[in-house]
DNA sequence: AAATTTATGTCAGCCATATTGACGTATCTT
DNA sequence: AAGATACGTCAATATGGCTGACATAAATTT
């Protein structure tokens, strides 16, 4: 039994989100609205339909958090130019700064671990995480992630 | 910015827990029964404030699902032989059993990932997450696991 | 011995986030 | 014209968090 990893992953991940968490609150928002405004900032355009695959809720869950990122400024809905039943997912300025704010903590607190480990180790960790993620029925943003090695025209910021 | 790891530790850890979740469902139990057992387990005799510490959740929260655990027999409490206020926590053998059962499951994700990487990457690994902890002010089960690697009197198991 | 603190349990009520199932509308496909 | 698809929304429900207040037993301090 590997309790040592399992017991790591709880305290590394629980401490890793708490960073995004305390600021959310200050915004009257919660994990999900994150999940939600991150893969929008990330992949922008993304459907609706898109959206509830990678998060693996319901349309009805999805539905508040996204009203809410609507309603302040957050998100814009563009109409798909091809098929316009689409509704268009994107950040606005407000949304990327936030998201941003957000991706700075973590991006600080993984820095900091990877500080104590050598250049190739870095390789070593991406590709235990990667390897701890089911490559079955991967949906499309997944696929991106994990097929790319999670370039997106986003990238470069 | 790190979005590659941000997000691959999104994925790794969704699907990470959600073997755990699968089993759980059957059981009628969420994660927060399997953390509360996962802990009892590793550490016999935790009392209930340790526990309260660790989770960071609040008594109220703790109350409902100990309860559960406690009513059907996942779990037992022994009044301390010191200090009679008191009640330090057992697993019991079925308690034992699904915890350990759950574990396998995670263990099986964790050597599946592992198997990919140089021997001296998992200690790369185990230090990463080490390294993504919160390391100020940790609480008394946290500094066990931080401190010794991890080891209890359980770890031969 | 009395007062205080500590460890735990419990009550009432609130909130966020998730669920299922059903239904409606606009739009694309056949 | 019929059917499928993308999305939105309604009602009802569950889980797992929260706060604040209060009770009890036992330990500690005065």
């Amino acid at each position: 039994m590997r309790w040592d990893i399992i017991e790591l992953l709880f305290f590394a991940y629980r401490d890793f989100v708490g960073d995004a968490d305390n600021v959310l609150e200050a915004f009257g928002f919660g994990r999900a609205h994150h999940r939600v405004l991150h893969f929008v900032h990330r992949f922008p355009g993304l459907k609706v339909a898109d959206l509830l695959d990678v998060l693996r809720i319901t349309k009805q869950s999805l539905g508040r958090v996204l009203k809410q990122l609507l309603d302040e400024g957050y998100i814009v809905q563009r109409t798909g130019n091809n098929d316009r039943r689409q509704r268009l997912l994107y950040a606005t300025a407000k949304g990327e700064a936030l998201v941003g704010r957000l991706a700075g903590l973590q991006t600080d607190r993984i820095n900091r671990a990877l500080s104590g480990i050598a250049p190739d180790g870095v390789e070593t960790v991406r590709q235990f995480l990667r390897a701890m993620i089911d490559h079955d029925d991967p949906d499309k943003v997944l696929a991106t992630i994990l097929g790319s090695g999670g370039a997106t025209a986003k990238d470069k910021s």
